[in-house]
DNA sequence: CCCCATTATTAAACAGTGTTTTATTTTAGA
DNA sequence: TCTAAAATAAAACACTGTTTAATAATGGGG
């Protein structure tokens, strides 16, 4: 009585333990650099222990990929403090990018990194729900605008591709570094130039 | 006389067939699947021979990376069948989007892949010049377009870097998997339908 | 023609990797 | 206290990129 729920609670916390250190040497030294042995070593168990916890290294990546879209999602929540629609959406472009350039290698691993979507193929799943949550958020922001007449019409589908496209575009030329060493004048304001004019794009129609 | 000319093109011919045997193997299983020793069987030599045509493997996908970039120019060169500039710029982005497609595997190690810019810091190169050669000719166009009066006159590296951002957010967003699975309702068309309002917006201002 | 230095090539080793198999230890209930 | 189950770990497997040390081939000079 109570022990199989102590037990229960102790194995969250050591599965816990083993996302928070996967998470810190992450960050630290990147995803390539991060060994099942390494994170073994830091928590003091053995490598094996880890593969009773997680089926394997892609099941941790995916599960810190889950950990990071709440994140992002709470993020971009924060827009809701405009209430135009419009200035919510320049809000919440804002936001993605901030979070992109605080966290890259986050960024990296819920967006660029095929480890957490070679995860979800092995489970067969049909939808990538953290992925649709974000883009369905962005969605009914771009429906706002539309419903108040301040962009033009057209497919939602389409123009919110389009936007987070663009945006995921700066930020992935960023963070893999194609965006430097091509000759532009002033590299480090490169994305917030090119926000601006998109954003007029967007507005001006 | 002439045997050292024979040495020399004997190497280059071996260089040649590294190159080939690892493009091929690159395009049929993938990056993370392609070895050195997996090459090395197929040319019918020793793992540590490659090392003598190559400094490691980072300097074989690099070199990939730069015919890639051949390539693509190549094909970029076909929009100079539009007298148009406007037509010209819509022409280049349908013909990036196309390679893109048709050569996932080459466009992710030319944009996407840590390995080609890895070895490009490790030269202390202050360029990426197969990157901004590609990047100048979208910009001379742009500035064609601006010159004629076809598009509103702004920052050509900012405008550039908007539409680069743009499609290669689109077809990174396809490559690395995540344009599927968030809902759509018509995915296989998701791209060509972005590009076209895209497009628009870009003619109508 | 033979020797020798140079070049080319390889075998073997190093230091890792993710993962699995086979023990071993710990634990909690009967 | 004994036992079955659960947790942990040691060792092994099959790889990886890369380096070192040894071997084989080559072509020019005496």
């Amino acid at each position: 009585m109570g022990v199989s729920e102590r037990r229960i609670r102790e194995r969250l916390d050591t599965r816990q333990s083993i996302l928070a250190t996967a998470r810190a040497l992450f960050l630290l030294k990147g995803f390539e650099a991060t060994t099942i042995r390494n994170i073994a070593e830091k928590i003091e168990y053995s490598p094996s222990t880890i593969y009773q916890y997680f089926k394997d290294k892609n099941e941790i990546f995916y599960t810190l990929h889950t950990e990071s879209f709440l994140e992002l999602v709470k993020q971009m929540k924060r827009s809701e403090l405009h209430e135009n629609p419009l200035e919510q959406l320049i809000a919440l472009g804002k936001i993605y990018i901030q979070f992109a350039e605080d966290n890259p290698e986050l960024y990296d691993l819920m967006f660029i990194m095929e480890a957490p979507i070679d995860f979800l193929n092995l489970l067969d799943e049909t939808q990538w729900i953290e992925g649709k949550t974000a883009f369905d958020y962005l969605k009914s922001v771009i429906s706002a605008c539309i419903y108040k007449g301040l962009i033009k019409e057209t497919d939602v589908d389409s123009l919110a591709y389009l936007i987070w496209s663009t945006v995921h575009g700066m930020v992935t030329l960023s963070i893999r570094k194609r965006g430097l060493r091509i000759g532009l004048s002033n590299p480090e304001t490169i994305i917030e130039r090119t926000f601006n004019i998109f954003s007029k794009l967007l507005v001006k129609s």
